[in-house]
DNA sequence: TTTGTAAAAGAACGAACGTTCATTTATATT
DNA sequence: AATATAAATGAACGTTCGTTCTTTTACAAA
C-alpha cells in the first residue's frame, strides 16, 4: 500500500487558494492548479471528487479554522465588552497571519458558490447566540434584532480589514491596521451598543 | 447605415448581470450570454471589445449609478446626521430597486477583477471627504482616520443589506430590512460617531 | 428608390476546460 | 523478498471557451 503524500495535499490547497485570490474563480482551473502544484491533473481527483467538491472542502476548512481562531480564549459567560474584544483581536490575528486564506474566504462568501456549500457552523452560532442573550440579560447590551447586532458588532471590523487588504489605499497612505487602530474602532462600536 | 438596437444592448447588460449573480464569474461565458440575450456571439463584440471590457464597463456603469443615487438630495453642507441618513436611505432604495445590480456590484468588488477596473469615482470621494471635514469642524463628529470613519459609517449598513439579500436567514425568519429597521441601526451608529 | 454603411448573424477557429483512462510507482504488510 | 494495493502519472476524451471570419440584413442619407 502506498500512502497519500501530505505535502502534495498541502500544495494543492495552498496553490488553489493563491490562484483564486490572484485571478478569481474564472481564472482558476484544475489543469492550471495541477501544473502549479507539480501534480498530474488526475491526482486532484484522488483527493477531491470534482472541482466543486474541491472548492467546497477548501471553503469549509477555512471557515472552520476561522471560527476556531475567533473563539480562542472566548466563552459566552464573559462580559460583553471583553468577549467581543477577544473575538475582534482573534479575527485580526487570523487576517494578518493568513491573508490569502481570508481573502479566499471573503471572495467565496460574496459569490453564488456559497449557496452550494455544506457546512452550517451551528456550534459557533449557538455559542454566539448564547453570548448575546447573556449580555442582554446582564444589562450590558441594548436589546435588538440579532441581524442588527451582527451587523453593528462586526460590520465595521470587516470594513476595516478590507481597507487593510487592498494595497491601493483610497484616502491616505498613512493608515495601518493593528491592535491599536482596531481598539480605537472597537471602542466606538461598543459605546454604541451599550444601553 | 443601420443603427444600434438599444433593446439588444439592454438585454445584453441585464442578462450578463443576472447570469453572474446566479452562477458567478466562472458560470458566465460569452456564448451563454449571447444565447440568453437572443443575440449572436459576434454581436457582443460590436458592443464590447472583449469579455474583460464587457465586465468592466458593466461594473463602472453600476458603480456610477449607485454613487449618483447615493448622493440624491445630498450636499456636503448638511449636518452630519442628516447627510449620512440621506445616504443610507438612498442606498437602501437602490438595493431594493436593483437587487441584481447591487449583487453584481458587490461580487465584483470582492473579486480580483476589481484591480483591472478603470474608474476612480474621484468626484464622489471628494464630496464625501469635504462632508466629513465639515462635520468635524462643526463639532458634530469625533475626529478619526478616514478609514475608521468609512468603516463605522457604512460597515453596518452593508452587513445589514447582506443579511437582507441572502434568502436563507441564519438566525430567525422575522427580520425585515426597511426604512424602520434601517433607522434603528442608523441611530446606534450615529450615537457612536458623535463626540 | 437606390446606395452606402454599420449592425447583426451563424459557422468556425484553435485553445483551454473538466474529467477519465490505462499504466506505472511507491510503500505497508506478509 | 515478495505481494498487494492505493497513490500518482501522462495522455487523451468530448465539450465549451473566447474570439473572428464571411455573409446577410436593416436603415439613414442621397
Amino acid at each position: 500500500m502506498r500512502t497519500k503524500n501530505e505535502n502534495k495535499a498541502a500544495a494543492i490547497r495552498e496553490n488553489a487558494m493563491k490562484m483564486i485570490v490572484a485571478e478569481g474563480f474564472d481564472g482558476f482551473s484544475m489543469q492550471k492548479l495541477a501544473k502549479s502544484a507539480n501534480v498530474s491533473p488526475a491526482t486532484l481527483y484522488i483527493y477531491y471528487k470534482n472541482k466543486e467538491d474541491l472548492l467546497n472542502q477548501l471553503f469549509n476548512e477555512v471557515q472552520q479554522t476561522f471560527a476556531d481562531v475567533a473563539l480562542e480564549g472566548f466563552n459566552p459567560q464573559l462580559s460583553f465588552e471583553e468577549g467581543l474584544w477577544i473575538q475582534w483581536k482573534n479575527r485580526l490575528k487570523f487576517v494578518l497571519e493568513y491573508p490569502v486564506h481570508f481573502s479566499f474566504y471573503e471572495q467565496f462568501r460574496n459569490s453564488p458558490l456559497i449557496n452550494s456549500s455544506g457546512i452550517h457552523l451551528s456550534s459557533f452560532k449557538e455559542n454566539m447566540k448564547q453570548f448575546v442573550i447573556n449580555a442582554i440579560q446582564k444589562g450590558e447590551l441594548k436589546m435588538m434584532a440579532p441581524e442588527i447586532f451582527w451587523s453593528v458588532a462586526y460590520g465595521s471590523f470587516y470594513s476595516l480589514v478590507k481597507f487593510h487588504l487592498q494595497e491601493k489605499t483610497m484616502m491616505g497612505n498613512d493608515f495601518k491596521l493593528n491592535e491599536v487602530t482596531l481598539k480605537t474602532t472597537f471602542d466606538i462600536i461598543v459605546k454604541a451598543l451599550k444601553p
